[in-house]
RNA sequence: GCUGGGUUCGUAUAACGGUUAGUACUCAAGAUUCUCAAUCUUGCAAUAUGGGUUCGAUUCCCGUACCCAGUACCA
């Protein structure tokens, strides 16, 4: 039995985003599930559309979500160029396996699989205009072949000629004609797919010694041994070629499977990069800034747990049969099965992806977590904030959290005292009731809080009466409940201005619980200052 | 256009010929409460469509519609 061995091989022409992460997962997962290795290899064979930061960023994200590989361009944060016990088939940059590629290309020209092509990338602008100016579209096959500058078209001497003299031919499949190619994939089983439909493929590129995707991939996931190659969707078309490159080759082939892709929230299409800012949600793991310096979001930046993005991710396009749906990476690993993913396209749902989060901060113990906040708090401008303190307000706030800076977001004002009242709090404090006048002169409540309201307008009076009973209330600590109902005051009322002193907010935590957490002294002082700012 | 792939509640999915078509997210209502969340309970909501095959189709086959991908000297 062959040792399983899989791939992840991204194009370094940008940031990896979530869709390739998954990706890169399935193939984890899958070669973890099977006790074999897990590979990255990085495609860099497209010299034009290379983009600086790009494979660091890919690797830096798959480490954030704890894909580790076994083997690849980089471990531990270096480069391995050379070959080593450890690294056995480095290097795992096609960049830097520039020389391997030619003799594989110019073996299948003597074997009749290939040709070389002399055609400018002018001459077949033109004729793929023509083409479709006539309605058509333009092939490069066997169609069209024969009429064009190629090895089998040209007399030998001059192919030989201009093989030397000049530098912009390539090397081209040459498709057989007629015949039906049989595939299967783990995930959509069998395909079939009639060769005449298929191009000539270019493989190699005399300009920049540089082979295609098609055949680096190929000639790398032999020599690299991969057992199953699990990439994306988009690759289902080039599978009939990949087929005949092998059988060209007479490798042994590895096995497919064809992921579905993740598409955008709301409409149609594939997820893009845009969608994200759009929408208010990341599609990349980690921040990334392009050369214009636009920002783009990245799920740990804004918040997210690797685990939960890894189990939200996970769930997207393959499910195990049951009703689990929370996984760690290990239960990930026992449950993954290539058949169980799905043939079509999942679309993303951002507010699955929160609940996600929020049953992974459930998880967390109240310490860890009140050690996440520290920063956080910090960020905030609060530095030195009682751990113990900390604590009790992660406690208190939990339950209602998604994410820790959640903890700041939900209520700040257990750090800080409110400076503002919202507008809907105080439009709700009680206006006066004519069928239960107030006498202003009642000697009730402490008459020099009241004072202002009763000096301004008999208006205010109500209003007055209830911020009274909120200071006195206020004043009793803990009990201001029991105090309350003794009085027989009407306690919604009352508590929900306490709370608009207390929070700035109409709305939140339980006022005894902030009382208890921000103590007698902080309460008081809030509450004379809303008594004055809104008399 | 052509070639290939896909299609179960709004979303992710379960049901590998026989179920009142299940679950989760979202949404709505109720309970609870000093408010808001959280929580609990209940509810709304789906097999794209037309033909076959079969005693019986979400499930198998064919057509149609729609969606996606590919159609580069990009990956």
């Amino acid at each position: 039995m062959k040792r399983t061995r899989v791939r992840f091989a991204p194009s370094p022409t940008g940031p990896l985003h979530m869709g390739g992460v998954r990706t890169a997962l399935y193939n984890y997962l899958y070669a973890k599930k099977n006790g074999g290795d897990f590979t990255i290899r990085i495609e860099d064979t497209d010299s034009h559309r290379f983009v600086p930061g790009a494979e660091e960023y890919i690797i830096k994200s798959l480490r954030w979500c704890g894909i580790i590989p076994d083997e690849g361009v980089d471990e531990n944060g270096k480069v391995v160029s050379t070959p080593s016990a450890k690294h056995p088939h480095a290097p795992y940059r096609q960049s830097e396996r520039r020389s391997i590629y030619r003799k594989y290309a110019d073996q299948l020209v003597e074997a009749g699989w290939a040709y070389y092509a002399f055609d400018s990338a002018e001459e077949l602008e033109k004729c793929r205009a023509a083409a479709e100016s006539a309605g058509q579209t333009f092939i490069y096959n066997s169609g069209t072949r024969g009429a064009l500058r190629n090895s089998l078209t040209l007399p030998a001497d001059e192919v030989a000629t201009l093989l030397e003299t000049t530098t912009d031919w390539t090397v081209r499949f040459k498709m057989p004609e007629g015949r039906v190619v049989e595939m299967d994939d783990l995930i959509r089983g069998h395909v079939s797919v009639d060769t005449s439909t298929l191009d000539d493929k270019v493989l190699w590129k005399r300009a920049d010694e540089l082979p295609t995707y098609h055949l680096a991939n190929i000639v790398d996931d032999h020599l690299m041994e991969i057992t199953e190659v699990i990439r994306g969707e988009e690759w289902l078309p080039s599978l009939p070629l990949h087929y005949l490159l092998y059988e060209a080759f007479g490798w042994e082939r590895p096995r497919f499977a064809h992921l579905p892709l993740l598409l955008k929230p709301v409409g149609n299409g594939k997820l893009s990069k845009r969608d994200g800012d759009k929408m208010g949600f990341p599609v990349f793991p980690l921040n990334w800034q392009n050369s214009e310096g636009e920002t783009y979001h990245g799920y740990r930046e804004d918040g997210y747990f690797p685990e939960a993005f890894v189990n939200l991710l996970a769930m997207l396009g393959w499910n195990p049969g049951t009703e689990q749906e929370l996984f760690s990476m290990d239960e990930l690993i026992d449950a993954f099965s290539i058949d169980k993913v799905s043939k079509s396209g999942a679309k993303f749902n951002p507010d699955k992806a929160k609940w996600y989060n929020r049953e992974y901060l459930r998880m967390k113990s109240s310490e860890e977590l009140a050690q996440l906040f520290i920063p956080v708090l910090e960020a905030h401008g609060i530095s030195g904030a009682d751990p113990a303190y900390v604590l009790k307000v992660v406690e208190l706030i939990r339950e209602r959290a998604t994410f820790v800076e959640d903890f700041w977001t939900i209520a700040p004002y257990l750090f800080i005292a409110p400076s503002e009242y919202a507008a809907y709090g105080v439009s709700m404090v009680p206006k006066p009731d004519p069928s239960k006048p107030i006498d202003p002169r009642a000697k009730v409540y402490d008459e020099s809080l009241t004072a202002p309201f009763v000096a301004k307008d008999s208006e205010k009076f109500w209003s007055a009466e209830i911020y009274a009973m909120a200071l006195e209330a206020s004043r009793q600590g803990e009990a201001m409940e029991d105090y309350i109902r003794a009085k027989e005051w009407p306690i919604g009322k009352v508590m929900n201005l306490i709370r608009l002193g207390l929070t700035g907010s109409a709305s939140g935590l339980g006022v005894l619980q902030i009382a208890a957490l921000i103590g007698p002294e902080e309460v008081e002082r809030r509450m004379k200052y809303i008594a004055e700012r809104l008399a």
